[in-house]
DNA sequence: AGTGTATCCTGCAGGC
DNA sequence: TGCCTGCAGGATACAC
């Protein structure tokens, strides 16, 4: 899916755009992406107006006016759409949701695969839903001590550790691989296994990376747009994610994949060496 | 607690 | 050209 960096950027691609607009009606093209049916997801939208839009973790989150929040998880191929064009590039291919506004405009949300979940949540069940997620990676409160605590509250492979969204909020699988690439860890190190300089240098390259995506304009794999179409332009800045066989930027080694907890991880088995805990197999 | 596996669904690339 | 397999930014449920 879009992680952190593409969803900050279809945010402020909607902030321009939807704040001010009322939801008149919803149009229900998929109802597999509504996990509370489609009559309460409509009945609960109708004549509502979205106030403003903002993010957490990977979530798009549209406040409506006097509590609440429509929450949008794009899963893997999730695209918000406002206004978009009836034919060409940018064109919906799969609708699931027409919010059709009140000024006669409409937001289309677009999944091919329909792993996105939309879902309307009054304020305490969104304080609720936020407060399960992990802290925001980009915060300025979250400091490298934070995180070395919370690796060390853990035996899981870094990797799945920071894929885990109630431990940390936003970072998918690119963005894993390639803070870890920044930080010189392996993959599947032990999370706890970490001491506290390397933490601090998966802080450092966790959030270089995220704010260079979102100033790239995040990264398009295989169909990620942002809210106007746009493609992520980080893709020619990754260093190892989707690099198999190719040479490491750093020191010419071939990048390599690997995989567990079901998902690729990419490395430089030179920059990226497993470590010295003896419980740890010799991957690579 | 952590891991492997399956599941949801569609599209695309690569091998033959 | 066509068929088949594997793989994909995610999340969750299950058995071990």
């Amino acid at each position: 899916m879009p992680e952190l960096p593409e969803a900050e950027t279809i945010v402020r691609g909607l902030r321009r755009t939807l704040p001010g607009r009322r939801i008149r009606e919803v149009a229900v093209l998929h109802a597999d992406v509504l996990p509370q049916g489609p009559d309460p997801f409509r009945s609960r939208t109708k004549d509502r107006r979205i106030v403003d839009v903002h993010r957490r973790g990977k979530n798009i989150v549209l406040d409506l006016q006097r509590d609440g929040v429509v929450l949008v998880n794009l899963g893997m191929t999730g695209k918000l759409l406002p206004d978009p064009p009836r034919e060409g590039p940018s064109a919906p291919t799969h609708p699931a949701l027409r919010f059709e506004l009140d000024d006669g405009g409409v937001l289309v949300y677009d999944d091919v695969r329909r792993f996105g979940r939309v879902e309307v949540l009054d304020a305490d069940g969104w304080r609720e839903r936020s407060g399960a997620l992990g802290p925001e990676p980009l915060d300025p409160g979250f400091e490298a001590g934070d995180l070395a605590e919370g690796l060390a509250r853990s035996r899981a492979p870094v990797r799945s550790w920071l894929l885990d969204q109630n431990r940390i909020a936003g970072v998918g699988n690119i963005y894993a691989n390639e803070a870890l690439f920044g930080a010189r860890l392996h993959p599947r190190r032990p999370a706890r296994s970490l001491d506290a300089a390397e933490a601090r240098a998966l802080h450092a390259s966790l959030r270089r990376v995220l704010r260079s995506a979102i100033g790239a304009g995040g990264t398009t794999f295989r169909d990620y747009r942002d809210a106007t179409g746009e493609e992520g332009r980080y893709s020619s800045q990754l260093r190892v994610y989707d690099r198999e066989g190719e040479a490491c930027t750093r020191c010419g080694t071939s990048v390599v994949r690997i995989v567990f907890g079901g998902r690729s991880a990419f490395l430089c088995p030179d920059c990226q060496r497993p470590g010295h805990d003896p419980h740890e197999q010799e991957t690579r």
